[in-house]
DNA sequence: CTGTTAGCGCGTTCAC
DNA sequence: GTGAACGCGCTAACAG
């Protein structure tokens, strides 16, 4: 008798049954290849287990996040994963109350909740310790403003590196707040105007990298023998940059899977606290904009 | 009394009023870029009439999509938008009894759905016009294979600027099922094989354009000199290789609102059959992988 | 204008 | 084993 066509109305189903199979993922943009690729795997991860993703781009605003996790309160959701976080603790800590939250690619110290990681102490860490390795001591360091405590993470990997080298760090070599193409550009015009200028430059951003070395090549300099170069995120702009840039390949779907696995083991023990914490190492990819041996080679 | 904290739950307002607030978006993949920008677009403009996005992503397979259809069907979703189509217009066709169907940057001939598109003839005829001004006569063409419907209307375009400038077109210089940079670099060693090879390309894709680019100068062909190269879509890498390359805009964040804004309107009127069309025109950006006046310029 | 009531469509329980 | 009934939480309609 069904087989003209009966199909179960789902907010029939949801009400009933108190759940909704979908999950909510909180990220500042989607254009962000970064981001951009975490929700490709989380949805890959959600759809074979059925669930459906939700997509919240907060754009770094407090007030789109704290809305955004009202799908919880209202039931719309039957989880959040939070890849970004503009709130305090203690303003997020009320929704956990109304279901699972998990932290992927973020991080708080107080936090009762499950987080998924990237070691970026370590990554930075191994990126630095290459430029030494390269022979460089004076290294520029660039951050990001948004990321905050993603930058505390890498500053400190910067720093242990150039520590254990016995390396100091010039303040002059700090730049912060940049993020963009654009801002890379104008960290090369600052080197170049610089009267002690570094040889090295460590960005927390490929495409930070790849503003510098745009720039530098418009004004004649020679990568990595001008200057050397190290990116992050093993974005495809890195292999088609001539030079190729060396950079830190982020594991983007071994978060993206645990997030979705841990979030839906959430969801069904519908026990929300926890201090779980599961870090994935980074991982140095060495190309041409930090090693002069591999320049200019035909070779794959 | 509601002042201790009441929220109504969305799954019973949902099953009262027929309604989610839910629309859902059917994609390839999310880290194509055209994709993610569309997402982005679409997700601000559905967040300001108080709608959420289901990201689907149907990887090119026509069970998917059919899956994701269903969405339609269990009434998870008020609409669907397909920007991507699999499966012929006749098993999607059903589905508009459950809810309304927009297409966005796909056409079929006999759907009678509200379509928003981009005039991709026009775009290759620009691009296309533009190579045979530079006094290209032996013209590439390149494009993908999943992306049918617009590739035909690209060639379109393409033959209509060889035709109306009396130039033929040689069957050796066409590349079918190209959309990567590692096709690109096949593409560039094919055309250095060539006894008689093209002095020009267009491609379908700024990924082609990059990877064509990316191989030649390993071989130390100049371009535009030696080769032209034009690229589709106007990504990020586009400015950032070198040479830049030039291409075709896509106003994807116009598609992007429209789709959205004639999807909420269907919603509400309850009428989803429609002969609208809504097309937006493409625009030619010359950089310096077409043309030799502009290449080497420190100018912006 | 405020208060009560009847479904929305399903899943679970309870009675047979 | 099959089937009827209740209620998930809300909103719209209706009565007072």
């Amino acid at each position: 008798m069904k087989e003209l066509g009966y199909v179960p109305n789902s907010s029939a189903q949801n009400l009933r049954r108190q759940k909704t199979g979908m999950i909510a993922v909180l990220i500042p943009k989607v254009t962000n290849p970064f981001f951009s690729q975490l929700i490709e795997s989380m949805e890959i991860a959600a759809a074979e287990n059925n669930y459906q993703l939700i997509v919240c781009q907060t754009r770094y605003s407090a007030e789109k996040e704290l809305s955004y996790l009202n799908l919880l309160k209202t039931k719309q959701v039957d989880g959040v994963i939070l890849a970004s976080i503009q709130n305090d603790w203690n303003m997020i800590q009320p929704f956990l109350q109304y279901g699972p939250i998990v932290l992927c690619n973020e991080y708080h110290d107080h936090a009762n909740i499950p987080m998924v990681r990237l070691d970026q102490t370590y990554g930075a860490y191994l990126a630095t310790t290459h430029l030494i390795q390269q022979g460089h001591t004076k290294i520029a360091y660039c951050c990001g403003e948004h990321d905050s405590h993603i930058a505390a993470y890498r500053e400190a990997g910067f720093m242990k590196a150039l520590l254990e080298n016995s390396l100091s760090f010039d303040e002059t070599y700090l730049f912060r707040s940049s993020v963009s193409i654009e801002a890379g550009k104008e960290i090369f015009l600052s080197i170049a105007n610089d009267v002690k200028p570094p040889t090295a430059v460590f960005t927390g951003s490929d495409e930070v990298a790849a503003g510098i070395i745009s720039e530098a090549k418009r004004h004649e300099w020679s990568i990595p023998e001008d200057i050397a170069v190290i990116g992050f995120d093993n974005q495809v702009i890195t292999e088609i940059i001539e030079p190729s840039i060396s950079t830190i390949h982020q594991p983007v779907e071994k978060i993206a899977m645990k997030s979705i696995e841990i979030m839906i083991e959430k969801i069904s023990s519908k026990v929300y606290e926890s201090n779980e914490v599961h870090e994935f190492p980074l991982q140095l990819i060495i190309r041409e904009s930090t090693n002069r041996q591999e320049k200019g080679s035909l070779t794959r």
